[in-house]
DNA sequence: CTGAAAGCGCTTACAG
DNA sequence: CTGAAAGCGCTTACAG
């Protein structure tokens, strides 16, 4: 079935038949009809390769996630993300060409993507400084939003979550909660969310007015593993609180503070950011930072559809809600945790 | 950059450069030669849209994966097999389809799938006993491969791991340790890695006379929550050992054990399937079957493309070793764990 | 071993 | 508002 049976059927020309589907403007609207009913009963589907070589679009988004390997299956970030990109293209008639860009393939990744010919645009998930592929996107033609702000290009589209004020209020939050030697676990500072949420950390100490102590902030992966060796580390310094820059993070550092025996939260508050899946049933269960992953992917490709159809238009950039889900990982400082703790609760930020 | 620059500048027609693209016999080694010398300075790549279109294949597979919500974040089996899938076909000079078919538009889906004229095969992950995609693939035409077994068409091809044998094999350890009171925790029943892991045990059991006794059979849905819920209904039938179906139930049965103040493996000793990353920072490190995720999903590309290139051939399946992954959440029967276990160790089966 | 020509299924000016 | 025609970049018989 292709279009030119569809247009002899609706006694047509192929034009006419392209015209409509395409909803290009300039037909009447009894053809339009006519055109769509014979498509309808035959469930004809265009041809993504014919399209793509004369010009128009296929239809086709790309998605790369330029990652080592272990994030990739130490949570569930990208699988959440990788979820809504799916979702959307899949609602809006696109399909999504995958990279999973190692970091020792990764010129040749580079190459893959942008000499594609196939894909309408691409939604770039990274979020390190510097990355070679951003800069050869940024060089390049193809349209593309970045999941994650990108610090210097301004010209860059992005989708993203305000992990600066973010992380500043959950801190604020431990603040109130009236403890004052609060510790961080950072993510890795050559990603922008690592930067951004250690900002937030330090901005909410500066509002209240006490001092940033470089003994409480340890640099830790956004991993399990490096948030249980931090934690090990920071043990010996005695914090009263602490905000790790990921749940993943979180769960190491529960597992180290568990080791030792220490009392989750009455010897030690915990906070974090991400609310993954599992962090509902961590021991105790996180208060955390919620940012709506798959909602990131969803709105990325919404965002690129659009930056494809509008390509004159100026930068956009999307930044989406947090909020502050309560869990039993914190209780006011001075209490034990069981009997000042509500269920799980949530405070709506950056609306 | 297209086909006709490289001829002109080779000096040969169109046809000769796209025999020498498509590695077809019958040219001159200089003239080859020549032509590749002219492709690589130019750094020439063909047009997947133009080729797919003349009739030949565009380099693309698909990979659909099957799946409601939960299970993609739950755990990573799907990061890791789309991670195997995503570098075969990088390796491999071929790019990938992503579909993530959520039950509720699996019909869409399934269309788009097969209507996609873009692709030369696809990969399907599901493992779900008469799923309308898989059923809609065997009468289609496009070919594809398995990553699970199918149970009752022989044409399909697939690959997957030994589940009945491995299980067996873990229980035959659990059994050897002294252990009799034996439970299981399984996965879903309409999966064939669910069924094949249970009649595994069931298969231990018999070999070493032992009667299969109902209530220490409980179902569970390879999920975290799934294991859990099983293991609080478990507990008061007092089992001396578990197997559960997946390393994610048995993070979930150790939650419940620990709630209950249970000791592992004093009390009771706990195996799983798996070996995901996470299950080497269990409390305690799992005992577990190891799959090799990654590998399944490099196999499954490598198979599909021989099919594609010989498509006569006779159906194809492709079975990987297991290993038993020994950690401490098992010990001889009667003894504590501490003094009795090894660190890591590997036993390694069905090669 | 090599080349000229038709054709894959669309889109896009161009003409009316 | 509609159609005839050229062309996108390849592959594949066919002829030599």
């Amino acid at each position: 079935v292709n279009l030119e049976e569809i247009a002899r059927l609706s006694g047509v020309s192929r034009s006419t038949v392209s015209r409509v589907i395409n909803n290009r403007p300039g037909v009447n609207p009894k053809t339009r009809e006519r055109v769509f009913e014979v498509i309808n009963r035959l469930d004809y589907h265009p041809s993504a390769a014919a399209r793509r070589l004369a010009g128009g679009h296929a239809n086709i988004l790309g998605l790369v996630i330029p990652m080592g390997v272990p994030r990739l299956f130490t949570d569930p970030f990208f699988p959440l993300l990788i979820q809504g990109v799916s979702q959307a293209c899949s609602a809006h008639d696109h399909s999504v060409m995958l990279w999973v860009a190692e970091p020792e393939y990764e010129r040749r990744t580079i190459r893959q993507v942008l000499q594609n010919k196939m894909i309408d645009g691409v939604i770039v998930a990274s979020a390190i400084l510097d990355d070679p592929l951003l800069e050869a996107m940024i060089e390049g033609s193809l349209p593309f939003v970045l999941v994650g702000r990108h610090p210097a290009a301004p010209q860059v589209n992005y989708v993203d979550v305000d992990n600066f004020t973010s992380s500043r209020e959950i801190v604020t939050y431990l603040l109130r909660l009236g403890y004052r030697r609060v510790a961080t676990i950072t993510g890795p500072q050559n990603m922008i969310a690592g930067l951004d949420r250690l900002e937030g950390y330090r901005s909410a100490l500066h509002q209240w007015g006490i001092p940033v102590n470089p003994d409480l902030i340890l640099s830790g992966d956004f991993m399990e593993e490096g948030g249980y060796t931090a934690m090990q580390r920071l043990i010996p310094r005695h914090p009263q609180a602490i905000f790790c820059a990921s749940d993943a993070m979180a769960v190491g550092a529960l597992r180290a503070l568990r080791e030792a025996s220490l009392r989750v939260p009455e010897d030690v508050a915990v906070t974090s950011f991400d609310d993954l899946p599992f962090s509902a049933h961590a021991e105790p269960p996180l208060t955390t930072v919620r940012q709506p992953i798959q909602r990131m992917g969803a709105t990325a490709v919404e965002t690129l559809m659009d930056i494809i159809a509008h390509p004159d238009s100026p930068p956009r950039s999307v930044i989406l809600p947090t909020e502050i889900i309560i869990r039993a990982s914190c209780c006011p400082a001075g209490q034990t945790g069981k009997e000042a703790m509500p269920g799980t609760e949530k405070i709506t930020t950056n609306v």
